[in-house]
RNA sequence: GGGCGGGUAGCUCAGCGGUAGAGCGUCGGUUUUACACACCGAUGGUCGCAGGUUCGAUCCCUGUCCCGCCCA
């Protein structure tokens, strides 16, 4: 820590040493002691997908929640983050699967439970990676609690819930149509399922009329109807009235097939106006066939071919069906027409394969007892959503909710705990591991083959995690937790799930909040896809990166030139950046994840804006490192230090403000307010102002040394305290400084235990925030003049400073160095009443009542001048005009609250002022031509 | 078709009843001894459009046009 700090600040030299310093010294450990009498915030954490690797998406929420953690646990909480890795059934499966196939195998030559052993393997070897690549990001989580959601400790409580529901009756088993992935060969439950839009074909052909004629349907699937049982009609078309109660011959099949007439399914105005009614192969249909009693007849084999049902079109894949149907329609002569159709096709969402509508008999669980009570509480404001407006989407899903598939045809997952008696048939559900006997007839059983869908162990998170069914004392500490944060995206497969469990299984929610964040995106708004070539890999960010390297990794093997295209089409801002990301850190990442607005759906990811937050890294650490040479000798206390120098009060009162802010933006999920309210007041104000100030003070030390000296500690108390503001967003950077500069005696080993400031942090000082407005008002109007006369940077100016305010003019003379130091004035400024003579031949602005004036007789361009009064005199009046139309209305005085009126006046009187100023200053603008 | 968001400076976004803010960009100036990953200054908006409520609307209401997302 005695090294002296680097020029520039290198995050690769200082992030990875403290995050071991961190866990040496266990700070992320949360306490189940019932001793420890600290009030309580738990997070859990959205377990990553044990086969994911980092995304920004991570990054995120990562950043998002370690902010939480980090700010409550400075602020005395007794903090859990509980981490945690789901097992993530179909993923999984088929990673290993894949690897498998290399070897020229599949599960089913190794059998489930050498599959079972191979999973684990491949867990133990490149699973979970994602937990290592966190560290980076900074997490604070209790890792010694981590939770694998198919540890023996999950499964306990998973069988545990299962059995329960059983009981309640809330888990039954079904037969009926459900989504059926053909490539992961599995059930998906309907949230699994995304809706396509495709261009696909409106098939139109014949079916003969039993007894003459034909009556002419129109489909999107011309295979389904192998599987026909039923063509429906209107009963109010009259085109159809003769048809009613007859029958038609299926073409193919031979079968003789009732014509129904059906008022729900049937829309007379599309197509024919007649439908041919497929029950085991359509949603519509199906609910169509209950209504008629139609027979279900399943064509369609587990992996997508057709059945023995469709006789010769057996065995061929659904796809290669679908043409040779055509075929021996157009060979029969029964083609009636064909035209493009644009429909909607339902996909994995794993795969990406056509989802197939199938009878088959599934575990289900039944919603709506569940939802009722999951949307009371949030109803009720037992549970909060922010931001609110996702209460909406909320309130409408859990009024609408359908019944839950949970089983799936997986190997992979908790096995469903029911057992099938070999002799009497009897379903037996039981939490008992090992051989189970039926409990009715006490015969042999097989257990159900099928898994548990993972969003089922994921429901229970917030519990199990904490040892449920147990009665722990991390369950009775831990549980509610405080607030839960992830992305939209999972409102419904996790948070709603976790809702209804929780308040099932333990009486009451499961977090007094949710809080939900948008999807980070590329530049442009579009999602990040391999496809479109504009993934982003987090730590390409913070370890540094050429372009060539991240459009190589997100477009393996395609031409270079061409993805590099993409990329930047993506990231237009990157064809600012040279030719690649700089190691911009894992705090530079974070800040700026953290300045996006958690309300926006989207969070547009600019590489510049990285750059960006990366540069204030750098200012934090020059301004800590020009700090470091004035310190020595500096005293920190916990009570901030006493100040009479006008920067000095200023600085605290801004210090305070700052804190409430922070905190305010924290506790209400604006991050964004609260890191961009940092990024103001350290560099707009402790930088740009403060630290400027210093700098004549503490040039003066040899004869003014207590100013220096309050100077001094005031310095080392307002960085010592920006530390800790910052360090829930920036762990890395403040950690390492906070460790050099002076500090309170008996601080902790680590900022991550130090305490966050509040209101005590400073007093606020309203004079001294009005007086510094005024001085940095006449300042920024004599650099302003500098500026625009093109004076060089270096060179001496007079300055004269003249106000009718005694008020102003103490002000003005009290920093008499600061202005002298900060405008370069030719020795001290002069400070005078308005209204006596003024120097010939100055240009003058006017600020805070205040004429700034400059004589530059001879250097500058008159009319050059006069334009810009002009300009200004222009743009006052137009101020004035419009705030004497607003008092001239008699409705304005008699109704807008009297300060209102009040502070309308003291404006115009003040613009009037300006006015007088700036006509002065047209005056003798007139005078500043040489001589 | 139903639901939910959004349209504010060149770009990305805050603000949401008292005549508009940030970052980046642009333009001009500067090796001023913390920082060129910097400093100083400047430029830039009829707040999608049309009505209405109000003393007053970017902000509230109605309609309308675009653009997203979710669900059918």
């Amino acid at each position: 820590m005695d090294s002296p700090l680097a020029k520039a600040y290198d995050p690769k030299d200082v992030e990875p040493r403290w995050y071991a310093y961190w866990v040496e010294h266990g700070v992320f450990s949360a306490n189940s002691d019932p001793n420890d009498k600290r009030p309580v915030y738990v997070c859990p954490m959205p377990p990553p997908n044990v086969t994911g690797s980092l995304h920004m998406g991570h990054a995120l929420f990562c950043t998002i929640e370690d902010v939480l953690v980090r700010y409550h646990r400075m602020s005395g909480f007794n903090t859990l983050w509980q981490p945690g890795i789901d097992h993530a059934g179909i993923a999984t499966q088929t990673v290993v699967e894949r690897l498998l196939k290399r070897e020229g195998k599949s599960r089913h030559d190794l059998g489930r439970d050498a599959f079972i052993d191979r999973v684990w393997q491949w867990k133990e070897q490149s699973g979970g990676r994602i937990t290592v690549q966190q560290r980076v990001l900074g997490v604070s989580a209790d890792w010694p609690r981590t939770k694998f959601t198919m540890d023996p400790d999950m499964n306990r409580a998973v069988r545990e819930a299962f059995v329960r529901l059983y009981n309640e009756g809330l888990i039954y088993r079904d037969t009926r149509l459900i989504h059926w992935d053909c490539e992961a060969q599995t059930v998906l439950s309907n949230l699994e399922v995304d809706n396509e839009p495709a261009n696909g074909e409106l098939f139109e052909f014949a079916y003969p009329v039993e007894g003459g004629g034909e009556i002419v349907v129109a489909t999107t699937r011309p295979e389904t109807m192998l599987g026909d049982t039923a063509v429906a009609i209107h009963p109010d078309d009259p085109r159809y009235t003769h048809l009613h109660g007859k029958f038609v011959i299926h073409p193919l099949l031979e079968r003789r097939i009732p014509i129904i007439t059906d008022a729900e399914l049937v829309d007379p105005k599309f197509g024919t106006g007649a439908v041919k009614v497929t029950p085991a192969h359509d949603f519509n249909d199906f609910a169509t066939g209950k209504r008629h009693k139609l027979e279900e007849l399943n064509i369609m084999n587990l992996d997508g071919t057709l059945n023995a049902v469709c006789g010769s079109f057996a065995g061929l894949d659904r796809f290669v069906a679908r043409k040779a149907v055509k075929k021996a329609l157009d060979e029969k002569g029964l083609v009636r027409g064909s035209k493009p159709h644009e429909l909607m096709l339902p996909r994995s969402q794993r795969n990406g394969s056509v989802v197939e509508p199938l009878i088959s008999t599934q575990w289900f669980v039944r919603m709506k007892p569940l939802a009722e009570p999951a949307l009371a509480a949030v109803r009720e404001g037992k549970t909060v959503i922010v931001p609110e407006e996702w209460a909406k989407t909320y309130e409408h899903w859990m009024t609408n909710i359908l019944d839950w598939c949970i089983s799936r045809q997986l190997w992979w997952g908790h096995r469903i705990p029911a057992y099938y008696c070999n002799s009497c048939n009897h379903v037996t559900v039981t939490t008992a591991d090992g051989k189970v006997a039926c409990e009715k007839c006490g015969g042999e059983t097989r257990q159900d083959e099928d898994v548990l869908d993972t969003w089922f162990s994921s429901g229970l998170w917030p519990f199990s995690t904490l040892g449920w069914p147990e009665k722990t004392d991390s369950l009775a500490k831990f549980y509610p937790a405080s607030d839960l944060e992830t992305g939209y995206d999972i409102l419904f497969f996790w948070v709603a799930r976790m809702m209804m469990m929780g308040i099932h299984f333990m009486g009451e929610p499961p977090f007094k909040r949710i809080l939900l964040h948008g999807m980070v995106v590329d530049e442009t708004g579009d999602k990040m896809s391999k496809v479109k070539g504009n993934v982003i890999d987090p730590l390409d960010l913070i370890h540094g990166a050429s372009f060539d390297e991240v459009v190589e990794k997100t477009l393996p093997g395609a031409p270079k030139e061409e993805s590099l295209k993409k990329f930047k089409k993506a990231y237009p801002s990157a064809s600012q950046m040279g030719s690649g990301f700089a190691a911009y850190g894992g705090d530079a990442l974070r800040f700026t994840l953290s300045t996006y607005s958690p309300q926006s759906k989207r969070i547009p990811l600019s590489p510049k804006k990285i750059e960006g937050y990366r540069n204030f890294m750098n200012k934090i650490w020059n301004a800590t490192r020009f700090a470091l040479t004035y310190l020595e000798g500096a005293v920190v206390g916990h009570e901030p230090p006493k100040a009479t120098l006008l920067a000095n009060r200023w600085i605290l009162s801004r210090l305070r403000a700052t804190a409430l802010l922070v905190r305010k933006g924290i506790d209400e999920f604006r991050l964004d307010d609260a890191a961009l309210g940092l990024y103001h007041f350290f560099w707009g104000e402790v930088c740009d102002w403060f630290l400027e100030l210093c700098k004549p003070v503490f040039a003066a030390k040899a004869t003014a040394p207590q100013p220096a000296d309050e100077s001094r500690d005031v310095l080392a108390y307002v960085l010592e305290a920006s530390m800790r503001l910052l360090h829930p967003f920036i762990p890395f950077i403040t950690e390492e400084l906070w460790q050099r500069i002076p500090r309170p005696q008996n601080a902790p080993v680590s900022l991550a235990l130090a305490s966050f400031p509040t209101d005590t942090v400073a007093i606020e000082d309203a004079v001294a925030e009005r007086e510094m407005g005024a001085l940095q008002s006449v300042i920024g109007a004599g650099r302003s003049i500098r500026s625009e006369h093109d004076i060089h940077p270096g060179a001496e100016v007079p300055l004269v400073l003249r106000s009718a305010s005694a008020d102003i003019r103490r002000v003005l003379n009290a920093e008499i160095a600061a202005i002298q130091f900060l405008v370069k004035t030719k020795g001290q400024p002069e400070i005078t009443e308005a209204g006596g003579l003024r120097p010939r031949g100055a240009v003058m602005h006017m600020a805070a009542d205040t004429e700034v004036l400059i004589a530059l007789q001879g250097l500058v361009d008159p009319a050059h001048e006069a334009a810009r009064v002009e300009r200004e005199i222009k743009k006052t009046e137009k101020d004035i005009a419009a705030i004497e139309k607003k008092l001239s209305l008699p409705a304005f005085a008699d109704k807008a609250p009297p300060e209102v009126v009040k502070e309308a006046k003291d404006q115009l009187d003040a613009l009037k002022r300006k006015r007088a100023g700036l006509e002065d200053a047209k005056g003798i603008a007139g005078e500043l031509s040489a001589g």
